[in-house]
RNA sequence: GGAAGAGUGGCAGAGCUGGUUUAAUGCACCGGUCUUGAAAACCGGCGUGGGUUACACCACCGGGGGUUCGAAUCCCUCCUCUUCCGCCA
C-alpha cells in the first residue's frame, strides 16, 4: 500500500511510476481522488475532534456538578450534550466511509517502480540482466522431457496425484522423493550458512496477514481459502514470515532480520491451461525455500543484490543454465519496485522456466502491515521488506531431471550428492 | 468440545463499588547535576496514531459492538492465554 503522505507530497512522481507500471486510466485518476478524499477526511476528523472536545469538557463539568450536589444545574447540562452526540454520531459514520473509502482506493494502486525498471508491458519487454554465458546444454540422442523421465524412473506419478486429490498434485515416490528432500535440505543448509535463520511457519494464515502481504484483496482467488475457520493456505512463506513482524517497532539493531523457511505453497491457479501446467510446469502444490529480509532503507537495494548472488550460487551448484531477467513495469508484481527473476532451461520443452522471484517492497507491505524501526531522531519509519525464492522445487526437479539425463541414466550435481545419497537415477 | 479465571504503556503492576488515575507506582531506557571516571543519589524526559508551522486538541487499556452526559471500569460478542474435565498424534 502506498503511503498517503508520498501521495500527497510527490503527486507528479507517483504518477509517472504509475505510469511506468502500466496501470488503467481509471487507477491513474485514483490519485487526484484519494488526495480530495483525505483532504475530506481530515476535515471530517477536525470537525469531530472539536465536537468530542467539547463533549468531554461538558461531562466534567457535568461530574463536578453532580459531586457538588447541584442536580438541576447538571440535568440541563446533559440535554446540551445530548444535541452534541447526535451530531458527533453523523461524523463518526462520515469518518469511518471516508477512512474505508480512501482506503479501498489506496489500495488498488500498485508500488511505485524503482528508476532501473525498464518500461514495458508484458514479458517480452523484460531485460535480459545477465544472460547465460556457457554453452546450452547438449542433450542426448532420444532427450526426454521431465514428465516422461519421472515416469521411465518411477520418480512422479501425477495419476496417483489427480486419484487422491487432482490434477496438479503430484506423487513423489523412490528416489523423486528423496530428490525432493535433498534439495529442501540442500538450499535450507545454504541459506543457514548465509546467515538467514530457519523458521516453520503455520502453512495457513488468517485474513489480517494475507491483506497485510498483499494477497488480499488483490489475489483472494489464488488462494485455497478453508472457509469454515476463515483461513487461507499459503501460496508462499513469504506470507508468514514477514507477517512474523507485522504491528512492530524495530530497533535499528535490530536490522539486518534474515529469515528462510521451507514450506509447501498452494495456488489454484485458476485460468491456466495447456503447456503451462504440464508436468510440473505449474502445480497447486509446490515445495519452495523463501528467503525474507527485513532492511532499513538505505541498504534494502545493496541487499537485493546479495539475494541476488545466493539464489545465482544455488544454480552453479546445480549446474544448471539459467538466466536473471530485470521484470518491465507491466509484468513486475502488484506489490513489487523491483524484480528480479531466474529461469532455468528447460531443455526438453526449448523453454525458461521460472525458479526465482526476487524482489524489494520498500515500504509497500511494512505500511499495510505498520511495520517500522526507530531511526536516529527517535521517530519511526517504515522498514523495508525484500523476498525470494531460494527456490522453488518442482521446476527445479524439473529442469534437473532434463539436463543432466545421460544415456545411463539422470546424473546428480555434484553439490546434491551427499543430500540424496545416490549419484545417478537409473 | 465442556467448565472456571484472566488479558492494562518495553517489562512488572495498581485501577475494574463508572466522574481531579481521561492510566498510579516500580524497573528498564534517554538527557542533566554531582564525580578524575563510574556507581549511588537527585532533577527532567520517557507509548502509538491522527491533527497543527508549532501548540491546542482527538483516539487507543486483547478485537468489534452496546449502555451512559461520562467506560480501563457495566453489558453483548469474538479472539488469545492459564487451570480443570473430555478426546487424541
Amino acid at each position: 500500500m502506498l503511503e498517503i503522505g508520498v501521495i500527497r507530497e510527490e503527486k507528479e512522481r507517483v504518477i509517472a511510476g504509475l505510469k511506468k507500471k502500466n496501470v488503467s486510466n481509471e487507477q491513474l485518476a485514483l490519485v487526484e481522488k484519494i488526495i480530495l478524499e483525505d483532504d475530506n477526511r481530515k476535515a471530517t476528523q477536525t470537525s469531530l475532534d472539536i465536537l468530542l472536545a467539547k463533549t468531554n469538557k461538558l461531562s466534567d463539568e457535568i461530574g463536578q456538578l453532580f459531586k457538588s450536589g447541584k442536580t438541576t444545574e447538571a440535568n440541563a447540562l446533559k440535554g446540551e450534550v445530548g444535541s452534541i452526540k447526535e451530531e458527533s454520531k453523523m461524523l463518526e459514520i462520515a469518518l469511518k466511509e471516508s477512512k474505508d473509502l480512501l482506503e479501498e482506493m489506496i489500495i488498488q494502486l500498485p508500488n511505485l517502480p524503482h528508476d532501473s525498471v525498464p518500461e514495458g508491458s508484458k514479458a517480452e519487454d523484460n531485460e535480459v540482466f545477465k544472460a547465460w554465458a556457457g554453452p546450452m546444454p547438449e542433450l542426448i540422442e532420444g532427450a526426454l522431457p521431465h514428465w516422461e523421465l519421472a515416469e521411465k524412473y518411477n520418480l512422479i506419478s501425477f495419476k496417483d496425484g489427480v486419484t487422491l486429490t487432482g490434477s496438479g498434485f503430484p506423487v513423489y515416490k523412490g528416489k523423486g522423493a528423496r530428490l525432493q528432500r535433498a534439495l529442501i535440505n540442500f538450499f535450507l543448509d545454504e541459506a543457514t550458512a548465509a546467515g538467514y535463520q530457519e523458521v516453520q511457519p503455520p502453512l495457513m494464515v488468517n485474513k489480517e496477514s494475507a491483506r497485510a502481504t498483499g494477497q488480499l484483496p488483490d489475489k483472494e482467488g489464488q488462494m485455497y481459502h478453508c472457509e469454515k475457520d476463515d483461513f487461507y493456505l499459503i501460496p508462499t512463506a513469504e506470507v508468514p514470515l514477514t507477517n512474523l513482524y507485522r504491528d512492530t517497532i524495530l530497533q535499528k539493531t535490530d536490522f539486518p532480520i534474515k529469515m528462510t523457511g521451507y514450506t509447501p505453497c498452494f495456488r489454484r491457479e485458476a485460468g491456466s491451461y495447456g503447456s503451462d501446467v504440464k508436468g510440473l510446469n505449474r502445480l497447486h502444490q509446490f515445495d519452495k525455500i523463501e528467503l525474507v529480509r527485513l532492511e532499513h532503507p538505505d541498504n534494502s537495494y545493496d541487499v537485493l543484490m546479495q539475494m541476488l548472488a545466493h539464489v545465482e550460487g544455488l544454480l552453479e551448484k546445480l549446474e544448471l543454465p539459467y538466466r536473471i531477467l530485470r521484470l518491465c513495469g507491466g509484468d513486475m508484481s502488484f506489490n513489487s519496485a523491483l524484480t528480479f527473476d531466474f529461469e532455468t532451461w528447460s531443455a526438453a520443452q526449448g523453454r525458461w522456466l521460472e525458479v526465482s522471484s526476487v524482489s524489494n517492497f520498500e515500504t509497500f507491505q511494512s505500511n499495510r502491515m505498520k511495520l517500522r524501526f526507530r531511526d536516529d531522531d527517535g521517530k519511526t519509519r517504515l522498514a523495508h521488506t525484500l523476498n525470494g525464492s531460494a527456490l522453488a522445487l518442482a521446476r527445479i526437479v524439473a529442469t534437473l531431471l532434463e539436463n543432466h539425463q545421460t544415456a545411463d541414466g539422470i546424473k546428480m550435481p555434484k553439490a546434491l550428492q551427499a543430500y540424496t545419497g545416490f549419484e545417478m537415477i537409473n
